[in-house]
Parts: structure tokens; C-alpha cells; sequence
DNA sequence: CAGTAATTTTTAACTTAGTTACAAAAAAGA
DNA sequence: TCTTTTTTGTAACTAAGTTAAAAATTACTG
């Protein structure tokens, strides 16, 4: 979405630039209906000005992004995510979250490489084993991807502990899916982790910010979306929906390949829990 | 939306406009990128009748029915989620579960109950120690959220362990808030270790099914939308990502109330994993 | 059935919006 | 401080869209 890639490129544009994508920040519903003038009058820049942000921002002209402005804020993907600040109360900060969360999902769902998910499926279909890692804020992410994957039967473990990580890293082979999960893609551990199963031979899957060491390794690189994170807030938020998503999307493709032989060991799984419940 | 605008009033319509309107509803999205003279010449008419077409139909301009039209259109790509099925492609599938991720969020967004977030934040606010509880499913859950709560300076620890639960319940007191995470609310080990809370003396918040019992012995309850999870599937996967964006909303609002002093401490925490990471 | 009136459509002129090219100003670097 | 690069604004130009008037089609009346 553009209200997206001008809230993000913000800190990248020139002042003026940065003038006119405020204001079209501030009020994209109106602009829709401007000139090129108006416009350039209400962010108080020149004319010509406005034609060079749409460039820049990736659009052919003008009235090209004022189509895409509208098609952009249509029906309920108008949730533009501002930053939360000091002065907000519960509901409108609470509002803010949910709405980051949802422009991630929907970032997501515009820009799937549909691609990588069919060729990670087709290795944890082929897998004898999968082996998860993840470290810091990713290990809880690991620990859930481990608690859906072990469903499909296929034995499945998880670490969080590089020293762990290395030594399943040097022990994989063709016939396991490693899973890495990193925000950054960058943590140095990580990157000689994965370095290890690509000598051992193992099938590297990672989920992680694109264009980092560790996606350049695997033999299949899932975009985390991290690009889109606020980074004036210190810990990851949406990336962690993201990929929490991605999993899903993996589980649940893994699933659909198996067919009915799965939903039998998915239903004995749910019954085992059964006798810890209380009836309602 | 004009779409259907265009639709009923086809037979209201001159023969040129006609061609006009059918050229248009063949193939709204491209004109979306079209000038008068190319949709007139694709129409098999004059350029001025596109600008009278655009009029007839309650349109200030042809820019403005371009505009009109993208934001008509896009309201198609709402997310419809339906349940997956085998017939699915990859991109449909993936499509319907990120759907439902948003539809919950939304569900989230308008049933939230700010008041029990409130008062969540108030005992987070004063507490000395912050205790997390989560099982099976919920136990990464409650990992993540220590991961974030630890952050704001207060000592927060997560047990997955029934026995070890019991145990630091025992010890909670008035200085104590215990976070207990359930999807169902019913498991049986959590009741009783709520009730050990309460004995204990300790400050019960639950993240759990609305009126599930331990909601009930909660001191604030918070509804985790598990009544919206698609029971065909065997594992929760919405109620996951509500949670976690329920922990995001209140460790904002914890950080928010508590100001300026943990801006510093959250950088320190960062900052100390520079060293982990290789440069960009 | 012809002629006239009304409507519809087109051609041509015109206005306005948007972009390009160039010059000036500001910022960065030497 | 001067040079170089980047950024911004001014002015000219192109193209898009609209208006106005003429031509053609259609409908209606004698």
C-alpha cells in the first residue's frame, strides 16, 4: 500500500518531499481530489515538486497516485498505523496496535512470495526430521513453530541455544528441514549456524528480513516483513505476527499435502487433552 | 460504488455512452490507467463523450470517476475468510489464513474491553514481580510475554511447568501480578493454580475464553476471541495472534505510564545485542 | 413521405493540469 | 572559502480534458 511506502521512505525524502508526504499522510482522503497545485500549495513546495515525489515513490504520475491512494484507503485497509505517543489513551493507543498488526497482515498478503512457501512445503514434506532455531525474541517463535510442526508426525525439535543450534546444525542431512528464525538475519551465531548445515548438507529454510546474510544461505528465504517494524519502538511487534502467520501458512499447507491421514493424528492429539479439561 | 452505478443506469444511457459504460465494466481496472482518448478509442467514440459519460453518472471528471472506480474496486479484495480446503492453491489457502488473522484482529479492535486494560496496566503498574503462566499451546505465548514484560524493569518470570506454577503461586502476594494464559480456560491444573493465587493473595490477570472459569477467578479477566477460532482445525490459530497483540497493547500501556525512565533502559537493552550482529 | 425539431455525436478550439528542462539556491565536501 | 553535488523553484511546454459549435442522426408532425 503507498500510505505504507510514504510512511516508511519518510526519513529517506528531502524536505520538500517530506512536506508533500505529510500531507498526504495527513489527510490521503482529500488529496484524492487535488491538483498537482493544490497540493503543492498545501505542503507549501512547488509544483513540480509533487510530479517528483510520486516518481520517487515508485508512481508514474500524479493521478497514478491518487488511483492508487484510493484503491489504498478503500473498505477497512485504512488503518494507518501511526506511531503511538505519549498523550494517547487506552483505547486510541490500544487502536494503533491493532492497526499495525493488521497493515503487517496485509502486507503480507500483498507481497507473499508464493514462491518460497511452495518450495519450503516441498521440504518439509520430503523432511525425516525438522530442527527449529531461533534465539532472543525469535525462541518463543521457534517454540510455537515446534508445537505445530510436531502434528504433522514428522519428529520435530527446537532450540534455542546456539551451542545446541551448531551441534544439530553439523549433525543434518538431506533428509532434514532446518528452520531458522531471526528478525534481523544478522546475528553473527546465527549466521555460523547456518553456515554449518549448508557444509552438512541439511535443507535451510529462513524465515527472516530479506536481503540479510542468513536469507543469502538458506536454500529457501521467507520475507519476515521486518522492513515494515517501527523502529522508533525497541522490540519487534508486527514481524512477530508475521511470522507467526508464515508458520501457519506452513503448517497448514504441510497439512493439506498430507490429506486425511493427518486429520486422524491431528484428532487423537486433541483428545489427549481432553481429561485435562473441566467440561463446560 | 459506481460499478453498479454504471450497471443500472446501462439501459438510461445514449448509445455511445452505453459503449462507454460496457467498455468500462469489462475491464474496470485498466481504465483505472487510461485517459479520455484511449477508453474513447477502445469505446469506438469520441473523446468528448467520455467526459459527458462521467457527467451523466454523477461524476465530477473522468480523473474523478478513475478515482471513484479504484476505491469501488478495491473493497473487492476484503478479506473473505472461508475455511481452507483441500482444493485450495497455494496463494488461496494462504490467502484465507491471513484473512482470518485480520477478521480476528478487527474483532479484537471493536469488542476491546479498554476498562479491563485498565485495570490490567493499573496492577502491572504497581507490581513488584510479574509471573506468567502458560501450557501446551500457550506456553510460547507466555514466553514471548515475558520477553516483552521483563523490559520495563520489573522482574517477570514464565513457567510452563504445572508444578513450578503451584509453587510460585503459593508465594505470590499483594506485590505480585500473575498472568495466566489458557486458550479454553478450563484446564484443570491452571484452575487450581488460580486458586492458589487467590489464596495466596496474589493479583490474578487472565488472558483466557470469556467465561471460562478461570475468567471467573480472575481479578481481570481479558478476552482472548477464542469463540471466533475456526473449530474444524485442531489448533488455535487466531487466539494465538489476538493474544499476542493483547501483551503488545499492554506492555505499551505500561511503557507509556511509565514514561520517559524506560525509553533509556530500552535502548541499554538493545544496544547490548550490537555486538551480536554483523554491520549492514 | 418530406420537412422540421430535438437529440445525439463529432470535430475543432480552448483551458487547465502535469511534466520537462534549465537555472538558481542550498548543502556537502575539499 | 571555493567547488561540487544535490535539491528546489521558475518558466516553458506537452498532453489531457472540457467546452462550444457544427454535423449527423433520430423522432415527430403536417
Amino acid at each position: 500500500m503507498i500510505l505504507n511506502r510514504l510512511q516508511q521512505s519518510l526519513n529517506q525524502l528531502s524536505k520538500a518531499e517530506r512536506r508533500i508526504a505529510e500531507a498526504i499522510l495527513n489527510s490521503p482522503a482529500d488529496v484524492v481530489h487535488m491538483t498537482t497545485a493544490e497540493l503543492a500549495r498545501a505542503a507549501e513546495v512547488s509544483d513540480p515538486m509533487v510530479s517528483r515525489l510520486c516518481r520517487t515513490i515508485g508512481c508514474r504520475s500524479f493521478p497514478d497516485l491518487k488511483v492508487q491512494l484510493a484503491s489504498g484507503m478503500a473498505s477497512g485497509n485504512s488503518y494507518i498505523s501511526s506511531t503511538v505517543s505519549s498523550g494517547d489513551n487506552t483505547e486510541t493507543f490500544a487502536n494503533k496496535i491493532i492497526g499495525a498488526s493488521m497493515n503487517a497482515l496485509e502486507y503480507l498478503r500483498s507481497g507473499l512470495d508464493v514462491e518460497a512457501i511452495e518450495q519450503a512445503i516441498a521440504i518439509l514434506r520430503k523432511a525425516k526430521r525438522i530442527e527449529i532455531f531461533g534465539m532472543g525474541g525469535c525462541a518463543s517463535i521457534a517454540a510455537d513453530a515446534q508445537n505445530r510442526f510436531f502434528r504433522s508426525g514428522i519428529p520435530t525439535v527446537c532450540y534455542e541455544d546456539t551451542l545446541k543450534q551448531r551441534m544439530a546444525a553439523a549433525s543434518s542431512n538431506s533428509d532434514t528441514a532446518v528452520l531458522i528464525i531471526t528478525f534481523t538475519g544478522r546475528t553473527k551465531d546465527m549466521i555460523e549456524t547456518a553456515e554449518i548445515v549448508n557444509r552438512a548438507g541439511g535443507n535451510l529454510i529462513a524465515i527472516t528480513a530479506i536481503d540479510s546474510p542468513i536469507a543469502k544461505l538458506a536454500d529457501v528465504a521467507i520475507s519476515s516483513a521486518a522492513e515494515l517494524e517501527d523502529t522508533t519502538i525497541y522490540v519487534p511487534m508486527v514481524t512477530r505476527i508475521v511470522i507467526l502467520t508464515i508458520i501457519d501458512i506452513l503448517t497448514t499447507g504441510l497439512a493439506l499435502q498430507m490429506g486425511p491421514e493427518i486429520e486422524t493424528r491431528l484428532q487423537l492429539i486433541k483428545h489427549s487433552l481432553d481429561l485435562t479439561k473441566v467440561a463446560k
